[in-house]
DNA sequence: TGAAATTCCTACCAAAAAGGTAGTATAATG
DNA sequence: CATTATACTACCTTTTTGGTAGGAATTTCA
């Protein structure tokens, strides 16, 4: 049961924006492609799914990037990861009635649903700025 | 990030026999796949691996079968999912150092850290005896 | 003004994992 | 001795993961 990398660097990017809002310049996927030596180009493609949420401001070319358009406080980690990885739920049935056609509810259900609200509450308790306040 | 068909389908198993646990029949791997509609072979694959633990008394031949060796409320479901998942770290760099080789922990090391202990902390919380009490 | 830097966008691809199937040996029952 | 069930090993197909490649469009800066 892990989480994709995909979901792993979207917060690693989100955490480096998140350490450099005060300071007003804008971050460039390169920068953090070379500090945390992950490929840029893949590091693009997990942008533009978060960058289809209102998170940003950008600026293309040089000495462009981007940079958090609200306080780190108002974006939630549940929903960085969600963006990326979809649903949280541990198990298809949870959240998605097509996937199981059965009539009576399974005997596990109520445990897998209990585990996804387990993990859905943690990942939503914590914000871009818990996070950095641990620094 | 999902639970594996693994997971899943070796916690209806052991379901199943902790329900039948006061029954002192065995229960055949043939009865849950038909009453759960999974493939034979695959329950008995996943049986293997379950079976490495202390978990079961078992018969060969007619009527044979496999029937929980302990109390249902000694089967932790952290275990269980243990067993077949491996562990259950939701990031590959908890608990395998030799996976990540940074000097300096990572900034979002310690959200990782908690969100695992989260899962283990709720997944060992549940035995086998909490999960049939619910019937 | 033009080269460099950057985001933005689409397509493709190799390796690994998931989710099985097949076949056979071994053991117990009736 | 036929049937039923576990025990074990090998193989295989599909999906997901984790990228790469290439080339726009846009902005800055020398």
């Amino acid at each position: 049961m892990k989480m994709s990398t995909k979901g792993r660097y979207a917060l690693t990017i989100m955490a480096n924006l998140a350490k450099n809002y005060k300071n007003n310049e804008f971050i460039s996927l390169k920068d953090i492609s070379e500090k945390e030596n992950i490929s840029l180009k893949y590091l693009e493609k997990i942008m533009i799914n978060l960058n289809k949420q209102d998170y940003f401001i950008t600026s293309r070319g040089s000495s462009g990037g981007y940079k958090l358009k609200y306080d780190p406080s108002k974006y939630k980690i549940g929903d960085i990861l969600r963006c990326v990885e979809g649903d949280l739920a541990p198990v298809n049935c949870i959240n998605n009635k097509e996937y199981c056609n059965k009539k009576e509810k399974c005997d596990t259900y109520d445990f897998w649903q209990g585990l996804y609200d387990e993990i859905n509450n943690f990942v939503d308790s914590k914000t871009l700025n818990d996070y950095i306040k641990e620094e």
